[in-house]
DNA sequence: TTATATTATGAGACTCATTCTCATTAATAA
DNA sequence: TTATTAATGAGAATGAGTCTCATAATATAA
């Protein structure tokens, strides 16, 4: 399925329009890897020659976020940032304290774990949040 | 100890002056295990006719959290929580997504497989975040 | 004690990410 | 096409938290 083949689909399914703009930020989210703030977004759109506004830029990453097209993710500084979530298996990040770098872990275990400890206390679990602050190899050496 | 000595400690080793305000600020964060925002606190304070600024409630925290006698938690809502850590374990927390509920738990076994991951990826752990969103028992059986 | 030197406080201005407003523009339905 | 309705852009508004600076309070020295 290609990129606005997605982006169609979920937009239909809200009942909302098609647009050039959407499309364009959709196109941005998901040609990267990398997990960026909302200004950094814009930026790129804004220096590609697409000039779309802040606030498109924020009401649209939040239609991509509720239709899981873009996971959003707070580092406690403050700024949100995004990641493109097509074809990505569920992950948690590790996150330098030093250098900002983010990577990615994924641990069964710790899942598990976390089903008992809901479980447990008679809950239902809806998502979860979890962050390891390090400090990273090349942080480290210095 | 008591809580004041605590607080006086803590002040001494930062090199600062010991003040009624601070003083309330602990008194009142010591005294609750609730998880509450800055807001309410200057507000308990503001009722029990201590007139306390925000400014000060905001700065006399930090001085706490810096110290290890407050925790700041970030519950992704952009209002920080701060819980009393006196004499309270390490633990995590569940929310509940319906009603705001906070409860606390600790798993030694997604304690140390979190150490096992950041090991693996040759980087050091130096704090964590994990929160577990949930229905609780009362907003799921309605 | 009392004076002196600093630090802390309060009031409100300021910041900054994000959201909102509303007049204009564009996409869809007929 | 045109009519209808939703989306956009520009900038105002919001709200948690931070900063400034004149004044007040604390610690230190005499």
């Amino acid at each position: 399925m290609s990129s606005s083949d997605t982006l169609i689909k979920a937009l239909k399914k809200e009942g909302l329009r098609y647009t050039h703009q959407r499309q364009a930020i959709w196109d941005e989210l998901s040609a990267s890897d990398e997990h960026r703030d909302a200004e950094e977004i814009y930026l790129a759109l804004y220096n590609s020659g697409l000039k779309v506004s802040r606030a498109t830029v924020y009401r649209t990453i939040d239609v991509l976020v509720k239709n899981n097209l873009v996971r959003k993710l707070d580092l406690g500084d403050g700024r949100a940032r995004y990641e493109n979530k097509m074809d990505t298996a569920h992950h948690d990040h590790l996150i330098c304290v030093q250098c900002g770098k983010i990577e990615e872990f994924m641990d069964n275990v710790i899942e598990n774990q976390q089903e008992v400890i809901v479980e447990n206390f008679g809950y239902r679990l809806i998502r979860h949040i979890h962050q390891l602050f390090v400090i990273c190899d090349e942080c480290g050496s210095k």
